[in-house]
DNA sequence: TTACCTCGAGCTCA
DNA sequence: CTCGAGGTAA
């Protein structure tokens, strides 16, 4: 800040004493929770700074407090790959699971007792926050696990999340955790929406969802959100020594200006788990902020490393969730749901009731036998929950509650879309509807399935137009799609000039194609998207598959005695075959080429199992590569494996290999590998 | 499964 | 202003 740039010495120091006074007073009301001044002084400050600044231009740097809002808005999120994976946490919803979580990590320990690092589990999203020499540098939502949306313009609005950490920075920190919004803020937000008119959100996590989801930062800016940090991605502390406890590591983090939680502690064993559980739980309706559990974590950051990672959640850490919300509700009817494979599936209609904080008014319920084993009947009140993640289930009838003319379920023995009978085979939970393609539920999903991003991908076709067009009977089979112009969708909802043009536009795209989508667009029973790739691979052309018979379907890889068969039959329909002959002389085509079996690259028929994280491909560039080359990436380990591909932070499978004598690669070996023989 | 945001475009009313 | 589609998150 220099005399040469025209401001008075005395402003510029006024203006470096004024964010230093900011940047301390953020420090005690989001990270000590102790503020020593009020909210009206802070403001002050911060107007006097805003006037200096605008009276001195050159005293406005980026990383002012009076610049957090200082992005226009963006078009769209970029995406951001983690350098290391936002994993998620094992979740238990018992004392008892608890309790074997303790169990285990004594036992793989070796030791009788564990110190945990105990915190609440906010209801909020996670996101990860990258600083570099201490600077703010990217933010992003935790997506995948892999890979998220960049958010940093709407992560710099929030005031608890520092723009810079001062002078004991590391070189790289990126500090993970929850943007939430405080329940008197989501109150504040919701009087002000009710004042302007504008519709309210629903809770908390929703608003602050929102609230991050906004291109303009300004609006994020204008909704209040604040952030905890619960631990670290990609870090190098740089000379500090590293902290040696999760403990450590949070102080740290506070130490560097970043807000963790004051409801943390470390506790001693199970019991120290237990009594913080049900102190918090006791307290949860007086938080600041919603909860859904408390996280414990071993406390030791060496043991945390010996634990290690089981497939995608650690060993160490257990997310101890509070039990679902339930609440009682009327079953107003039970209705019956027809999928693209004619399955009746029983869908409990139910009188809205807000419960764990959305309105539940649907309910599956599954099949018939489960009816049958809840005993619901129609007009029953019963008790709704949802259910670990998010699908609402039926918990209970409450027989007292009984109408006296309470209905009994019965599975229609006509399928209700078109009459056809319903069949339910011997040894199958699941009653289907015979009637196929004639159907016009089944059909409606057929179309929607062979119009879906990973099949044919005509964008615009969505669920509402497919009614119509079905409805209208402008459409019977996917081939009708091709014959679809601007005047015959005239006339359709929502379809006037300019949307016709883009469906008309968006279906003849979609002409141009690959066998592997056109086979999975087909909807076969048992076919999903990745055998359809093994089966445009293996047989190169449609006529080949649509000729193989069953021993032929079954070299191809994963195929097995019930693909061979769905498959076989699907083509002896004479109804597809004129279905995909219309098809092709609608113009839908595709490249077809050699077929690739076996010998068709050098690693046809190795089976390769990934675990862990390499260092400089992503799991999804490893297994392009693998597959490139003929070879195969199974889910799991088994006596089939041919090689396990490990990185860090391998799981469990690393272990299954050793037992099983499964040779082990690094990147090294497998891009040796790749080339060696490739 | 529900809630939210965004976009393009249609619908409605002045 | 409202709707449908498409996307994200939990």
């Amino acid at each position: 800040m220099g005399a040469e740039s025209g401001v008075p010495r005395k402003a510029a120091e006024r203006a470096g004493r004024l964010r230093a006074l900011i940047e301390e007073h953020n420090h005690r009301y989001y990270v000590l929770d102790a503020p020593t001044i009020s909210d009206a002084e802070f403001d002050s400050l911060f107007r006097e700074l805003e006037a200096l600044e605008r009276e001195y231009p050159a005293l406005a740097s980026a990383d002012s407090p009076t610049r957090r809002v200082g992005d226009a808005p963006v078009t769209t999120f970029e995406t951001v790959t983690h350098r290391v994976p936002m994993l998620s946490l094992n979740n238990a919803f018992s004392d008892e699971e608890a309790e074997s979580f303790d169990r285990r990590v004594r036992e793989l320990l070796g030791v009788d007792e564990v110190d945990y690092e105990v915190e609440p589990k906010f209801d909020g999203l996670a996101v990860g926050i990258t600083y570099r020499q201490g600077a703010l540098n990217v933010g992003a939502t935790r997506g995948d696990g892999a890979s998220g949306e960049d958010v940093t313009a709407n992560l710099r609005t929030i005031n608890a999340v520092p723009l810079t950490l001062g002078a004991k920075a590391p070189p790289l920190l990126e500090v993970r955790g929850e943007v939430v919004m405080l329940r008197r803020d989501f109150e504040r937000l919701n009087a002000a929406q009710t004042a302007k008119g504008e519709r309210t959100f629903v809770n908390p996590r929703n608003a602050a969802a929102g609230a991050l989801r906004q291109l303009d930062p300004k609006v994020t800016a204008s909704r209040r959100l604040t952030f905890f940090a619960y631990g670290v991605g990609e870090v190098d502390w740089g000379a500090a020594k590293p902290p040696a406890t999760q403990e450590a590591l949070l102080e740290r983090l506070e130490s560097l200006r970043l807000p963790a939680t004051r409801e943390r502690k470390v506790v001693r064993g199970l019991k120290g788990l237990m009594s913080y559980y049900h102190a918090i739980a006791a307290r949860r309706a007086s938080l600041a902020f919603d909860i859904d559990g408390v996280v414990y974590k071993v406390n030791d950051l060496a043991q945390q490393e010996r634990l290690g990672f089981v497939s995608r959640a650690p060993r160490f850490a257990l997310a101890h969730k509070f039990p679902a919300e339930e609440m009682p509700t009327e079953v107003l009817a039970i209705e019956v749901q027809v999928g693209r494979t004619g399955a009746l599936t029983p869908v409990a209609r139910l009188k809205p009731v807000f419960v764990g904080g959305v309105t539940v008014t649907n309910a599956t319920l599954h099949n018939e036998d489960e009816v049958r084993r809840k005993d619901v009947r129609i007009g029953d009140t019963v008790i709704v929950r949802r259910a670990g993640d998010v699908i609402p289930e039926v918990v209970r009838v409450l027989p007292e509650k009984r109408p006296r003319g309470a209905r009994e379920f019965v599975m229609p023995k006509k399928c209700p879309e078109c009459g056809s009978h319903v069949v339910r085979l011997p040894d199958e939970a699941v009653a289907r509807c015979s009637g196929g393609l004639v159907c016009p539920a089944q059909r409606k999903q057929a179309l929607l399935h062979f119009g879906g991003r990973r099949a044919m991908d005509i964008e615009g076709l969505g669920e509402k137009l497919v009614d119509q067009l079905v409805d209208a009977e402008l459409v019977r089979t996917p081939a009708d799609l091709y014959k679809l112009n601007v005047d015959t969708l005239a006339g359709l909802e929502r379809m006037a000039e300019k949307s016709a043009a883009n469906v008309v536009a968006a279906i003849d795209k979609s002409r141009e194609t690959t066998l592997a989508r056109f086979v999975f667009a087909l909807g076969i029973r048992h076919v999903g998207e990745e055998s359809a790739k093994d089966l445009a691979r293996h047989f190169g052309s449609l006529d080949e598959l649509m000729a193989a018979h069953e021993p032929s379907l079954l070299e191809v890889r994963d195929v097995g005695p019930v693909l061979a068969q769905s498959i076989r039959q699907f083509f002896a329909e004479a109804h597809n075959r004129g279905v995909i002959a219309r098809l092709r002389t609608a113009g839908v085509h595709w490249p077809e080429g050699a077929p690739q079996r076996e010998a068709r690259g050098k690693l046809a028929g190795v089976t390769f199992v990934l675990t862990g994280t390499l260092p400089s491909l992503s799991r999804e560039e490893a297994k392009e590569m693998i597959e490139k080359r003929g070879g195969k990436v199974a889910g799991s380990v088994s006596k089939n494996t041919a090689y396990v591909v490990a990185g860090a932070e391998p799981g469990s499978k690393l272990d299954r290999a050793e037992a099983l004598g499964i040779p082990v690669l690094d990147e090294r070996g497998l891009r040796a590998m790749l080339q060696g023989k490739g």
